[in-house]
DNA sequence: ACGCATTACTTGACACGACAACCAATGCCT
DNA sequence: AGGCATTGGTTGTCGTGTCAAGTAATGCGT
């Protein structure tokens, strides 16, 4: 027999796929008008800014930006077109490809933050009280172990104990 | 100047932005494989077979599923080409158009709610202390409230006070 | 009652992600 | 050392979303 969602899980359900609808696109929409980039293409970029050198492996920089892999060979490529990006193969192994971050890369990256950041406090940061801060960590805590179980996907943080 | 995210804040940020990345992905291949809809196709059809007749205009269906109505001209006629919903011009408004839900299509709300609700259940609901999904609920008010004020894309469901 | 703005939607072109197939380098096993 | 599975990544195709433009009905102002 099926559990169905009482009132207190369907409230929370709901929402949630609200958020999850109508998030992304504004948080694209502000970072497409300003710096013409998606929010990936943002997150790629800023992975790379943070890393050694510049520079990651493209499994690496999947597994921080949440992506599969096919996904960020696309976006690399066009991010390489637009001289944001350059890769070259990994001398320790060929198999593997290096993309690092280009001086215009670097540049969009600090041009762009200020505003992005700005969206992201405007949007979600300043509309929750530091508590409620701390128990969206927890609460995304729970549910991404619950959908990336061994953090492959979510490389990006270190999650709680 | 820019106020940068403290360590609360960005492991809140990060872990948000990886739920959205990795959430829909998950529900989305899970109703893929058992029913052969989308995760928004499914939440079209279960909006109209919660509505009255079956029955909803176009722009309230985009209401209530939070998408774009030229999305939803595009995804309705496509679930109509399967025979799961069927439109008719609104008999007093002759501009707007209504989605009827077919019996196949209601066949298939029943037959693949069980499933999603697992999966919801699986991923998100059953993660969550009852605590948890209450503080869920308020943050995601809060949020939506940042990001459609007025409530125009989320109709679905009545928000706090 | 005429015209213009608005509402409600549809359509077409383009961009992006997912999936599957593919290729190349590596490393292990015997 | 030869063979085979595994790892790491790229490419092509297809489905789907977005944006901009277009159409048609409505309603309001004068």
């Amino acid at each position: 027999m099926t559990r169905w969602l009482d009132d207190r899980e369907m409230a929370a359900w709901v929402r949630l796929a609200a958020v999850m609808e109508l998030l992304p696109g504004v948080l694209d929409q502000q970072l497409r008008r300003d710096s013409d980039v998606t929010h990936f293409e943002y997150w790629v970029l800023a992975m790379l800014s943070e890393a050694p050198d510049r520079t990651l492996r493209m499994t690496a920089l999947a597994a921080r930006t949440s992506g599969t892999l096919p996904r960020l060979s696309h976006v690399v490529k066009r991010l390489e077109d637009r001289g944001l990006v350059e890769r070259f193969p990994c001398p320790q192994d060929r198999r593997a490809t290096n993309a690092r971050l280009t001086d215009a890369g670097w540049a969009l990256v600090q041009q762009a933050a200020p505003g992005h950041l700005e969206a992201v406090r405007g949007s979600v940061i300043d509309a929750l009280t530091p508590e409620q801060q701390e128990q969206l960590r927890g609460i995304a805590d729970a549910i991404l172990e619950r959908v990336d179980p061994d953090g492959h996907m979510s490389a990006n943080y270190a999650r709680e104990s």
